[in-house]
DNA sequence: TTGACGTGAGAACGCTTATTCTCATACACT
DNA sequence: AGTGTATGAGAATAAGCGTTCTCACGTCAA
C-alpha cells in the first residue's frame, strides 16, 4: 500500500520545509521560486506541489512551523539567560541579541512577511498575528511571574519594544537598538512595583 | 529649445511620484508594475522612463520623496499636538496615533520596503536606514530640549519603540501596542530625571 | 513475466512584467 | 506650408514564474 518512493514522505516534507525556512527568510517570499525550492530541496515538482498544492499553501505551512520552532527557541535561550538568577524579563533582551548578531539575521520572518502580503492573503495575515500574539502571551506570563504587581501595559510595551529592536537591529545593522531597548526596560522594571 | 509636451516635465514628474506613493505603499514594491503606474498616472511609459530609468531608480525616488513628506508631516502633526503644552516626547505618540488609524494604513513603508529589498539594492537600503537616522535625530532633538537630563539611551529607546508600535498596530490592526507604548513611555519621562 | 501505478526529471503552458521599440502625430521654427 | 524632432500610445521583446503535463522508469501484486 506505500508508495514506491525514492525518499520518504517525511523526509521530502522536513527536506522542503528546511530549504522554505533558508530560502524565504534569506530572500523573501518574492525573491524565491518554487523551481529555487526543487533544486535547494532535491524533492521533485510533483512532489512539492502533492505536499502543498500552491506556493501560498507552502509559504503558510513555512509560517506556521517557523513559528512553532522560533517561539521554541526563544523560549529556551530566554530560560538559558536567565539561568544564573538574572530576570527572565530582561534575558528576553540577551535572547534577542543572541539571534540579531546570528549571521544571515535579516529580521523577524513575520514581519517581512506581513510586508509583502496583500489584503488578499488572510491566511497568511492571521498566522503573522497569531505568533505576535503568542509572543505577547509569553511576555505576559514572563511578567506576570516575576513581575506581579507591575503595570497592565507592561507585556503589550515589551512586546512592542521587543519588535521595534528587531527592526531597528535590522535597519542599521547594528545592537545599538537593543542595547537602548534593554536599558529602557531595564529602568521601567525598577521604578515600577514588582 | 523647450520640448513639445502635452504636460510639463514638472507636472508628470508629480504625477509620477504622487501615483507611485499612492500604489507601492498599498501593495508593496514588487505588487506594483509599471505599467500599473502609468495607468494610474497618465504619464506614458517612454516618459515614465525618461523620468525615471528603471524601476529601481523610481523606487529610490519615492522613498527619497516620501521621507521628506513624512518627516515633514510627522514634525507638524508633533508640534500640532503639543501646542496645548503637552510633552512633546509624548505627543510623537498623538501624532502616530493619527496615522495608524488612518484609512489605508499599512505600516510604515521603510520598513516594508525593507523587507522587499534583497542585499543587492544598496541605493534603497541606505534611503530606508536614512530615513530611520533621521527620526532618531529628531527624537533626539526633542528629548535633549526637554527632558535635558534624561539617560542617553532615550532617543534610541524612543525611536525602537515608536517602530514596534508601528509595526504591531500594523500587524493586530488595532492602537492597542500604540497606547501601551504610550504608557510606558509616560512612565519613564516620569520617573527619569528631567 | 506482466501490468498497473506512483514517481522523478524537467519540458510546456500561460501569464505577468521590466524594458525597448515603432509609428503616427503635434508642435517649433523657418 | 514644410521639415525635423520630441512625444504619446501601446505593441513587441525577453525573461521569470506558478502550475500542469509528458514520458520513461522502477516497484509491487499476481
Amino acid at each position: 500500500m506505500s508508495p514506491a518512493a525514492t525518499t520518504s514522505v517525511d523526509d521530502a516534507r522536513s527536506a522542503v520545509l528546511r530549504t522554505a525556512d533558508e530560502l524565504f527568510y534569506a530572500r523573501g517570499i518574492g525573491g524565491v521560486a518554487m523551481s529555487d525550492i526543487r533544486d535547494a530541496s532535491g524533492v521533485s515538482m510533483r512532489r512539492l506541489y502533492t505536499l502543498h498544492p500552491s506556493k501560498r499553501d507552502l509559504v503558510a505551512a513555512w509560517l506556521t512551523d517557523r513559528h512553532v520552532r522560533w517561539m521554541a527557541w526563544f523560549t529556551n535561550a530566554v530560560e538559558r539567560h536567565a539561568a544564573g538568577g538574572a530576570d527572565p524579563v530582561l534575558a528576553t533582551f540577551d535572547a534577542i541579541a543572541d539571534w540579531v548578531t546570528t549571521p544571515g539575521y535579516r529580521g523577524c520572518a513575520f514581519i517581512n512577511s506581513l510586508a509583502e502580503t496583500n489584503e488578499l492573503d488572510d491566511a497568511h495575515r492571521s498566522i503573522i498575528a497569531g505568533h505576535k500574539r503568542d509572543l505577547t502571551l509569553h511576555l505576559a506570563v514572563l511578567a506576570a511571574r516575576n513581575h506581579p504587581d507591575a503595570p497592565p501595559w507592561l507585556p503589550a510595551a515589551l512586546a512592542v519594544v521587543i519588535d521595534g529592536a528587531i527592526v531597528q537591529c535590522t535597519v542599521f545593522g547594528s545592537t545599538v537598538p537593543l542595547d537602548a531597548a534593554r536599558s529602557a526596560v531595564r529602568h521601567l522594571l525598577e521604578t515600577t512595583p514588582t
